[in-house]
RNA sequence: GGUGCGGUAGUUCAGUUUGGUUAGAAUGCCGGCCUGUCACGCCGGAGGUCGAGGGUUCGAGCCCCUUCCGCACCGCCA
């Protein structure tokens, strides 16, 4: 037996008591004769002592421990004489009896500790390292928590959890897949799953209900903060259910997990959003409403006053930042080149300040203080508020102060980590026109359902009429980001090749690409709908944190690689050979 | 594909604006001292291809060009 308790768990009443104890040596301190240690195994830290009356032999093997070496020893739980109050088992110390030397460490890289000096792209190459220390291992812990707490959830809820097949078939329309060649059948290739939407779908074909599996996914796409290649959903799907019966569920499972793992009461039922309103309002489809500051249209009031720029444009939009009337000429200079930056792309920022004595714009010029009031009444601006106007094309210039918000928010500190405020986001378009490529896509995916009231518009050939078509598809949003989302599917053969022909695939791809599904939906497919949460993002965002990469317990880079194997990497020439692969890098 | 920031001691960074003697600090590491530390303290020491390559110059960490790498973002992510 290598320990008796672990050093985590300790305390006064244990005093007396003769334990063993392992774990890695995470500092030691020697004051003279005596010698201090600090344990660290995953549970927690435990002070060892060596004190002056041990023997020469102990004191020198005390004296001879590196950092991260791996020992077990030997002693008596003591009452400190001098406590911590930082650590739960800072009332108690061991005095030791015996080190045996598990393992001897080299020097770490940077220190393991809860905040580490080490940059990231060292801690990721050393990720057994890195996920030794505080932070990380309580992220895998809730993420552990998370899964469990959902399993529990949909278990009670009669959902089976069904493992789908991580080999299947390439569908170019999305996100690019990962492919792997097949040995046995030369020239073809498997794809990884984007998600296992078909096969849920056929499962649902199959009289299996209530389905759901947290299950990898892959998407060959750039990464970022919150998007690895390889990521996880909690992956949903339900029969005879109508997009209410959809909703009432998952939230019932956000409900359970926030009052669970977090004790916080969200509200029930959840707020929606049409999808209208969340890009009119906030400029974005994932809206942040932890605050206000909503994008008001001025398009009107700002028309017909001789300023040319207001009066080219289909659309001006106005933000009112609170508080910031006194911001200084310097700051708004720096704000209208931050929108003008590419990654915001608006041409210019008008303002106005509304101050106590009277409201102060960058287009006095051509407005009367009456009418620049006005503007900054519709705004919603109170005095000390601070109006942003930006304006161009509709949606890309409420997209605009979208984003402009956001970062508002974010410097006014108004967007807390610890407040939560979910949404569902409901009555998205079925449909997006695609000016490049000159046809329709799929806003959310093509086994979307139309909603019934508007099956006129998805049968008609009228671009308009097809704009306008709204599916049963939700979002589940969360302080801005989008944690999960889904639809009521089309269970029906006719429409779903209708849905194929509206995104102008051609009978014979459609057939190629999706005729297994098609022709399931043959076989009496019952009316069913789901939906997917980004399990990592969830995670993340219930940790107070934006990146995922420290839920995942080994993530790749921004450039897809995962610097500690250093994969993805050459493989050998009778390797390629064998899968029928011509290399265009060079081999070393 | 694009934009921004960054790469200097084991590590985190300063030094680059205005080129000029031997490139600094903190921390870590090594040695010594230290009987209540827990960011222990004190004294001493070792430790650098300044990401790589090329150029300008009497002289480059600093200026120019190329390139590699990291992070954030835009495009992309049904």
């Amino acid at each position: 037996m290598y320990r008796t308790v672990t050093c985590g768990e300790l305390r006064i009443e244990n005093a007396g008591q003769h334990v063993v104890l392992a774990g890695w040596v995470q500092k030691s301190r020697k004051l003279g004769a005596m010698t201090f240690i600090d344990l660290r195994d995953r549970y927690g830290i435990t002070q060892l002592v060596v004190s002056a009356g041990a023997s020469e032999e102990l004191q020198a093997q005390a004296n001879s421990l590196g950092r991260e070496y791996v020992i077990q020893v030997e002693g008596t739980v003591l009452e400190r004489q001098s406590k911590n109050s930082k650590i739960p088992t800072g009332d108690i110390e061991i005095e030791l009896q015996s080190i045996n030397i598990l393992n001897k460490s080299v020097t770490p890289p940077f220190t393991i500790e809860e905040v580490s000096d080490g940059g990231e792209d060292l801690r990721a190459k050393y990720r057994y390292l890195d996920l030794r220390r505080g932070p990380l291992q309580r992220a895998l812990k809730l993420r552990h928590r998370m899964a469990h707490e959902i399993r529990n959830y949909l278990d009670s809820k009669g959902f089976l959890e069904i493992e789908t097949p991580y080999l299947i078939k390439s569908t170019p329309e999305g996100a690019r897949d990962f492919v792997v060649p097949s040995r046995m059948n030369p020239g073809e290739f498997y794809a990884l799953p984007q998600s296992p939407q078909t096969f849920k779908q056929l499962l649902m074909v199959a009289g299996y209900d209530r389905y759901f599996q947290i299950v990898r996914c892959f998407r060959d796409e750039d990464l970022r903060a919150d998007r690895q290649p390889e990521f996880t959903q909690i992956d949903c799907e339900m029969s005879f259910v109508e997009q209410e019966d959809v909703l009432e569920t998952f939230e019932g499972m956000m409900r359970q997990l926030f009052k669970n793992v977090l004790d916080i009461d969200i509200p029930n039922p959840l707020r929606r959003m049409s999808w209208y309103d969340a890009m009119d309002n906030y400029g974005s489809d994932k809206p942040d409403v932890r605050f206000g500051m909503e994008i008001h249209e001025i398009t009107s009031l700002a028309q017909g006053h001789g300023f040319s720029l207001f009066d080219s444009v289909p659309y001006v939009g106005a933000i009112a930042v609170e508080g910031c009337a006194e911001y200084t000429r310097k700051q708004l200079d720096e704000l209208t080149e931050w929108v003008k930056r590419p990654q915001v792309g608006a041409k210019g920022l008008i303002y106005i300040k509304v101050g106590a004595e009277g409201v102060k714009s960058s287009v006095d010029k051509y407005f009367s203080p009456e009418q620049v009031k006005a503007i900054a009444d519709a705004a919603g601006a109170k005095t000390g508020d601070l109006v942003l106007i930006l304006c161009g094309a509709k949606r890309k210039t409420q997209t605009q102060l979208g984003v402009l918000r956001i970062e508002m928010g974010n410097r006014l500190g108004l967007r807390d980590p610890k407040v939560f405020a979910p949404l569902w986001i409901v009555d998205f378009p079925l449909l997006e026109w695609d000016d490049e490529t000159n046809r329709f896509y799929a806003m959310h995916h093509p086994f979307t359902a139309p909603k019934p009231e508007h099956m006129d518009w998805f049968y008609s050939d009228k671009k308009e009429d097809l704009e306008r078509v709204c599916a049963n598809a939700y979002d589940f949003v969360l302080n801005g980001t989008e944690l999960g989302g889904g639809s009521i599917r089309i269970h029906n053969a006719d429409l779903q090749k209708r849905m194929f022909e509206v995104l102008g695939i051609s009978k014979e791809d459609a057939e190629y690409k999706f005729g297994f599904i098609i022709n399931a939906f043959k076989f009496g497919a019952p009316p069913h709908g789901g939906l997917a949460f980004g399990f990592d993002r969830v995670c993340a965002l219930f940790g107070g944190q934006e990146t995922i990469r420290d839920y995942i317990a080994f993530p790749k880079n921004n450039m897809g690689r995962d610097v500690m194997i250093d994969s993805p990497s050459l493989i050998d020439q009778s390797q390629m050979d064998e899968l029928y692969l011509q290399s265009t890098a060079k081999h070393e």
